[in-house]
DNA sequence: GGCTGGCCCTGTACGC
DNA sequence: TGCGTACAGGGCCAGC
């Protein structure tokens, strides 16, 4: 086994990220930030434009989580943070300025605190005026949500007859259909038997994938989310979808369908598993 | 404007 | 036991 692949670490993908507003939402609502903080990190806004601010609701775009803020502007502004890959948020009423993984925090006028934790700092926190998202790059470009009616076949094939990168590398752009990462999109072209590495597909082939990609988060969001390591709800409870996974870190196991050994390469700097019979190009 | 590759970042596993 | 190295991967950015 080569250094390290016995350490797996999923990313917050949309069912995960789903699973965390959910949890989140009735805790902010009608609550007001009183106070913010932050690492010194560049990276990491303490978000102070937040501070004062009612929260009118929580919501979920691709991977993005946005609380909706009433700053006393006409059109109110909009916390976007991005849990990158092992960013975990958390409503305390203790904040330990001291860890040495937190990252941003906010205090609530009940006196608990939204706490931003992340051990690799990939996680990134914006304020912008609601729905002014030109300064985030891949929010601003996101593609339409898998359970929406603007996600089909037709678009899924449309979108990807205009690149000539490879499947799998689109559907990480985000920009075919938002809220894909690594595991499900693993998933998705399993479930498809679609190969990860083929440029274009056929129209039905599209349709038969995009709703493989549905398929595959309704089971993430099913099951609460993927845990391998680092992902928790916010009540700290670990998500089940691991236990129903059919591909994605299962290389060198049978494959579920016709039994061939299911294989593993790197596609865009991401692990990718795959199965060589079910998914030949 | 699209594509590619490098970089960020830290915990963990492994080899020596 | 301790050190060095490889690896994981989403998003950003420079260069082409």
């Amino acid at each position: 086994m080569p250094a390290g692949s016995g350490t797996v670490r999923p990313v917050p993908e949309l069912p995960e990220v789903e699973t965390i507003r959910a949890q989140l939402q009735p805790r902010l609502e009608g609550r007001s930030i009183t106070e913010a903080g932050s690492h010194p990190s560049a990276k990491f806004t303490p978000a102070v434009e937040a501070v004062g601010c009612d929260v009118t609701g929580v919501r979920r775009r691709g991977k993005y989580l946005i609380v909706d803020l009433d700053d006393s502007s006409e059109a109110g502004c909009e916390l976007v943070i991005h849990l990158g890959m092992t960013g975990r948020l958390a409503v305390e009423p203790y904040v330990d300025l001291s860890h040495p993984h937190l990252r941003a925090w906010w205090r609530l006028d009940d006196d608990d605190a939204l706490t931003l934790h992340d051990i690799r700092r990939f996680g990134r926190v914006h304020v912008v005026p609601a729905g002014r998202h030109e300064t985030i790059a891949t929010l601003h470009r996101l593609g339409p949500e898998p359970f929406s009616d603007q996600f089909t076949g037709e678009s899924l094939w449309r979108a990807l007859r205009a690149s000539r990168r490879c499947i799998k590398t689109q559907l990480l752009s985000q920009r075919p259909v938002a809220g894909v990462g690594n595991i499900y999109a693993d998933e998705a072209l399993w479930l498809a038997g679609v190969n990860p590495a083929v440029r274009h597909l056929s129209k039905p082939r599209a349709g038969r994938l995009a709703e493989a990609i549905r398929t595959a988060l309704a089971s993430g969001l099913r099951h609460g989310g993927t845990t391998l390591r680092d992902y928790a709800a916010l009540d700290g409870a670990s998500g089940r979808n691991q236990h129903h996974l059919h591909c994605y870190g299962r290389a060198g196991e049978p494959c579920e369908r016709c039994g061939t050994e299911l294989r593993r390469k790197v596609v865009d700097a991401r692990g990718t598993t795959w199965c060589p019979v079910c998914q030949r190009r």
